[in-house]
DNA sequence: GCCAACGTTGGC
DNA sequence: GCCAACGTTGGC
């Protein structure tokens, strides 16, 4: 299992209209970066990942899992372009701000800290489980 | 709203 | 294959 961050802007795409998708989930369309699609293509069905509010919220607010594996991004004319589709699986008790993260030592190498760009990132285990702990949500 | 960082494109 | 120009993202 691996653990993944995706990044979505709230006015674009929000934990809200993710978690109106309910268990079918949707298409994780509109990325364009090559390393953000190549991550896409390692994920497997079943692996987790963090939803991201970047711009006025910046913080990791809900779990997601992928529930399809990598297939053209249907809204793409440029068939290089990929992506997974993903559930919402629960919301964070408390939502995990980027300021809490760059504050704590143990969340300091984080892809979210180290490139702030990429939008679609590997998150490592103990990463994984020190968010979960502060939003005090189960891994 | 600005700007730094980064990725992509295209001319040479 | 290099690099300048440009566009985009996201934090501040």
């Amino acid at each position: 299992m691996t653990y993944w961050l995706f990044k979505s802007e709230p006015s674009t795409w929000s934990w809200q209209n993710q978690a109106e998708k309910g268990a079918e989930g949707e298409e994780w369309d509109g990325v364009r970066n090559y390393q953000a699609r190549n991550f896409m293509r390692e994920m497997k069905l079943g692996d987790l990942g963090f939803f991201y509010h970047s711009q006025s919220e910046k913080a990791v607010v809900g779990i997601v899992e992928v529930c399809a594996e990598v297939h053209p991004d249907s809204k793409a004319d440029d068939p290089r372009w990929e992506c997974v589709d993903i559930r919402a699986v629960r919301q964070f008790t408390q939502p995990v701000t980027l300021d809490q993260i760059k504050a704590d030592p143990r969340l300091g190498e984080m892809v979210l800290v180290k490139n702030s760009r990429l939008s679609v990132q590997p998150v490592l285990p103990d990463e994984w489980a020190a968010i979960c702990e502060m939003g005090q949500t189960q891994p």
